[in-house]
DNA sequence: CCCCTATATCGACAACTGTCAATCCATGGG
DNA sequence: CCCATGGATTGACAGTTGTCGATATAGGGG
């Protein structure tokens, strides 16, 4: 799973896009779809919830297993997928893994929204 | 499909949300999602960005049939998803039908990123 | 060295999604 | 009144997704 930019650089056919007739391109709009489709789930919306709000913006598993009543593969399961979308870190210390937002990285979703 | 707010007006629960331990509550978690989950298709991003950049705002369904290499019918599944979700607006013009983007509508979803 | 606790991974399964071909509906022109 | 055209709806189907139970892995403590 390739790390690509988060806000990717504007495919080569299309410079700056706008006014004209030029579309997002497909490989553009294939990134963000990526990204928002890890956003589009409410227990991905309600784990970065918790994640920034928790002590130091960090949670591990264990605190975020019971407030959202599932299981804790699933739990596993949707951290995977926040990070592999570049919007989490992961960091084990001990026996805990413990997780953090990516700084800028909701930002970049958020603007990949406005600068269609 | 009932037309909720763009951005739910905060469930009772949390007043004001942020900074405490209180995450986001499952009801908004999935209002918003459901939002993001119609913007996490590459397709509907593309749809969004053409008739933004459309003449007036607006574009016809014939207009975004070939761009997107998709049959008329795909076309129609995903402008309507888009519609429910409340960004696109649909105005029927003779035989046309003209879609536009809702005014404040991209933004919102934008923010209920970064707000969580 | 063995066990215990915290996470991750695997396999399975029901539910949902994106796509197409075929068909239906509505509007406007003869 | 009939037909042509733009668009929506339906039915089907393969692929993906969210969830769980079971199992594997990894540290830490006795």
């Amino acid at each position: 799973m390739e790390t690509l930019p988060l806000l990717a650089p504007a495919a080569e056919s299309d410079c700056c896009a706008l006014s004209g007739r030029a579309a997002l391109s497909p490989s553009e709009a294939q990134a963000r779809a990526r990204i928002l489709k890890a956003l589009s789930d409410p227990n991905r919306l309600r784990l970065l919830s918790i994640v920034k709000a928790g002590d130091g913006g960090e949670a591990c598993v264990c605190d975020l297993t019971e407030p959202l009543d599932l299981g804790q593969p699933t739990v596993s399961h949707h951290l995977k997928i926040l990070v592999d979308a570049g919007l989490l870190h992961r960091e084990k210390r001990g026996t805990w893994a413990y997780y953090s937002l990516v700084p800028g990285a909701l930002e970049a979703a958020s603007e990949s929204i406005t600068a269609l």
